[in-house]
RNA sequence: GCCCUCGUAGUUCAAUGGAUAGAAUAGGAUCCUUCUAAGAUCUAGAUGUUGGUUCGAUUCCAACCGAGGGCACCA
């Protein structure tokens, strides 16, 4: 639709004599007084907005105004009428992430997404949530452009955390590993002689070179994958890979011994092998330790080669916390000396923390929500709330298990990545307004109508139309339009807050018309249109994480 | 000290350089014998400070004030 609009203006300000022709830019007004579409293009050419808007004749109008300078456009209910038609399944989906190739053909951008991120023998809390929450999103954006997605789910069982957690549970045989690790860590800064043990025992992790820490790690692993998988599940995600820091490390060592030659990275203090930033504006950066363990730095270079073994991507999105913001610039600018291809198609994505209102959560000293008992409290919440209705306990647990997922995906997804989210437990919990419980009732409320319809035998049809279309028509219309936006700017909180207030017409809408109606000659039309608000709600749902329920 | 990010209603968030700065919450007032009230309708309140660029600045630039993160062997 936009795009139509543009040419037509081009065509337009063609014909009073503009030869260059600017980039267009056609907006939807905040104000519905401004018409379904409007264009500032008069005012970057200080031409008189009237003379080009006078060159403009398309049936796809039924009135153009100018007002202010702006060239403002009513679409025709015709047109919008047609365009509700047209809404089934694959309503939304476009091509913009296929590539053509030299010799004419079209393939799928190839794209590898890495996220989550959890760290074996620590706790999976609610910061990687998020991260799932907005890797999981922008996945399904991506897939929903026509681009061909991998899922990485990159974990530490390697390193420090490990030495920490593994030293725990020497110590105690009774704690658990998230707590055998909480200990660890902090004895390790409290506790000269702990610290001395601990960095021994990181070197036997890493060399393998001792059969009862060995038997101690593998056990740790294997525990804390299976309590991961649990929670992937619950999350709808599926990784395509699992890739551990111990399998990238070997590879990431090489590859800084081989740069060192070439003298990409250098000798520091006590021999660690650095990187020195500040020739490109960075900081200086430690890739190998003076033990001679690669660091995190270092397996980065690992896994960016072993991602693009397992998947030959053209474009790789890496979502973390944004703490390593300024890391992951340095780590790139030396992927870039001795990896130009990859570091190419490397992108960073840093999001905010998941805070609680109260302070700052650390695994460090225990005191944080983990992903789990959210989860678990928000099922017991709706367990509630809809105990006295009538659903299996099946039912109830799917209900329940939805609606919680969709209540913290909401909450992270609603503003733009990169910024904290205050973690309101509370306001999370109430379901009120804006919320994944509020898109999920919409959806739920319309499809008990369309079964009402089904019961009455009113079959949709577009047979006989009212005169005058609603807001609920227009805002269906401008779904592709969102996820294009959604799409290029990689910020799924377009789509959410759309949805927000597609549904939010839709209720309207319900509070004001008689939808299934024998006596209404408009009741088909009523049942189409309520269909279609289905279909959209249902795939902008999707893209977010957030299930739909038949009833709840 | 240096680098990065960010300051918008009481609170939590929006706003490709555009029109009267939007929501949601919290407060007040309505609406269930009628398709799910986890809903709808009405009602008040904000761009940290000072300059600059522009026809036009919440948005771009500079300084200041304030918050968070990072800066060599953690991830």
């Amino acid at each position: 639709m936009k795009q139509k609009i543009k040419k037509i203006i081009a065509k337009a300000i063609k014909e009073i004599g503009v030869e260059k022709i600017p980039e267009i830019l056609v907006e939807v007004p905040k104000n519905l007084e401004h018409g379904d579409y409007s264009t500032n293009t008069a005012m970057i050419l200080k031409k008189n907005p009237i003379e080009i808007a006078e060159k403009i004749k398309s049936d796809l109008f039924k009135k153009i105004e100018v007002k202010n300078g702006f060239i403002n456009f009513f679409v025709s209910d015709k047109y919008i009428i047609e365009n509700i038609k047209k809404i089934n399944k694959n309503f939304g989906k476009n091509n913009n992430l296929k590539i053509k190739e030299a010799n004419g053909s079209e393939r799928s951008r190839r794209i590898i997404l890495d996220y989550t991120d959890p760290n074996p023998f620590k706790e999976f809390h609610i910061g990687h949530l998020m991260s799932n929450a907005i890797g999981e999103s922008l996945s399904r954006i991506f897939e929903f452009q026509g681009a061909k997605v991998k899922r990485v789910c990159y974990q530490g069982d390697v390193g420090m955390h490990v030495a920490k957690a593994i030293w725990g549970k020497i110590k105690n045989k009774n704690l658990k590993w998230p707590e055998a690790y909480a200990f660890g860590a902090k004895e390790f800064t409290d506790n000269e002689n702990s610290k001395k043990e601990i960095t021994e025992l990181n070197k036997k992790v890493f060399e393998k070179s001792d059969k009862n820490i060995n038997k101690l790690y593998d056990q740790g692993k294997k525990e804390s994958l299976k309590y991961f998988d649990k929670i992937y599940k619950k999350l709808d995600t599926k990784f395509d890979w699992l890739i551990f820091e111990s399998q990238v490390a070997d590879l990431g060592k090489k590859t800084v011994e081989k740069g060192l030659k070439s003298k990409v990275f250098e000798k520091g203090e006590n021999s660690a092998i650095i990187f020195k930033g500040e020739k490109f504006g960075l900081h200086t950066r430690v890739f190998i330790n003076s033990e001679g363990i690669p660091t995190y730095e270092a397996k980065d270079l690992g896994l960016a080669q072993i991602k693009y073994k397992k998947y030959p991507y053209d474009l790789s999105f890496v979502v973390t916390g944004n703490e390593i913001n300024e890391y992951f610039k340095v780590m790139k600018q030396a992927m870039q000396e001795v990896l130009p291809d990859l570091a190419n198609k490397t992108n960073h994505i840093g999001h905010g923390m998941l805070r609680l209102p109260e302070g700052k959560m650390s695994s460090r000293t225990g005191k944080i929500i983990t992903g789990e008992s959210l989860l678990g409290k928000l099922q017991e919440m709706v367990i509630e709330k809809i105990k006295d209705e009538d659903f299996s306990k099946k039912e109830q647990q799917e209900i329940a298990e939805a609606v919680a997922v969709g209540a913290v995906r909401y909450s992270i997804l609603k503003q733009s990545i990169g910024g904290d989210v205050i973690y309101d437990f509370d306001k999370s919990i109430s379901f009120d307004g804006d919320s994944g419980p509020y898109l999920q009732y919409s959806f739920a409320r319309a499809k008990s109508i369309l079964r009402k319809a089904k019961q009455e035998k009113i079959n949709k049809s577009f047979a006989k139309i009212p005169n005058e279309v609603s807001q609920l028509e227009k805002m269906l219309c401008q779904f592709p339009e969102i996820i294009e936006k959604a799409g290029t700017e990689k910020e799924p909180h377009f789509i959410l807050l759309y949805l927000t207030e597609l549904a939010g017409c839709f209720n309207t809408y319900y509070a004001k018309n008689k939808i299934v109606d024998k006596s209404d000659e408009f009741s088909a039309y009523k049942v189409a249109l309520t269909e279609a608000f289905t279909v959209v709600m249902k795939n902008g749902m999707h893209l977010l994480g957030i299930k739909t329920l038949e009833k709840m």
